[in-house]
DNA sequence: CTTGTGACTTTGT
DNA sequence: TACAAAGCCACAA
């Protein structure tokens, strides 16, 4: 019988912790989105959990690049979860990245996907 | 077990 | 090009 509460029965992990694992895998200078996280993780249709997952982040032990994670068209769509909303866009110019509009410029050059480089 | 929510994505009008 | 709606899965109460 199946028991489709809440309750897992693969998973040791929690799939949090799996979304700070490859978020901290993103080298310096690259970017990824949401999707690719997920499609990663074996979710693809759950983009929505990874950035929800970040969003807990700050409770996570040790540092979370979070800013390099933003939606497919490269718009900082969490910026407003750094504290301030020009916290995310300062730590991406900090990686020479190039913000306009919240959008990055470099978002397809820089592009870092876990299912490919992985 | 049911309900609500969310830093997304895709498709249709 | 812009807006709206549906789909999706995990977690908390």
């Amino acid at each position: 019988m199946k028991k489709r509460s809440s309750a897992r029965v693969g998973d040791n992990k929690g799939f949090f912790e799996r979304v700070y694992e490859v978020t901290k895998l993103v080298p310096y200078g690259r970017i990824t989105s949401y999707g690719a996280i997920a499609r990663y993780l074996g979710v693809e249709g759950s983009a929505r959990m990874v950035g929800w997952a970040l969003n807990s982040s700050h409770t996570a032990n040790g540092y979370i690049p979070a800013h390099r994670v933003v939606n497919r068209n490269g718009i900082l769509t969490g910026k407003h979860h750094f504290g301030n909303s020009s916290t995310m866009q300062q730590l991406l110019e900090n990686e020479n990245f190039t913000v306009i509009d919240d959008r990055v410029v470099e978002f397809r050059e820089r592009f870092w996907d876990p299912s490919v480089e992985l």
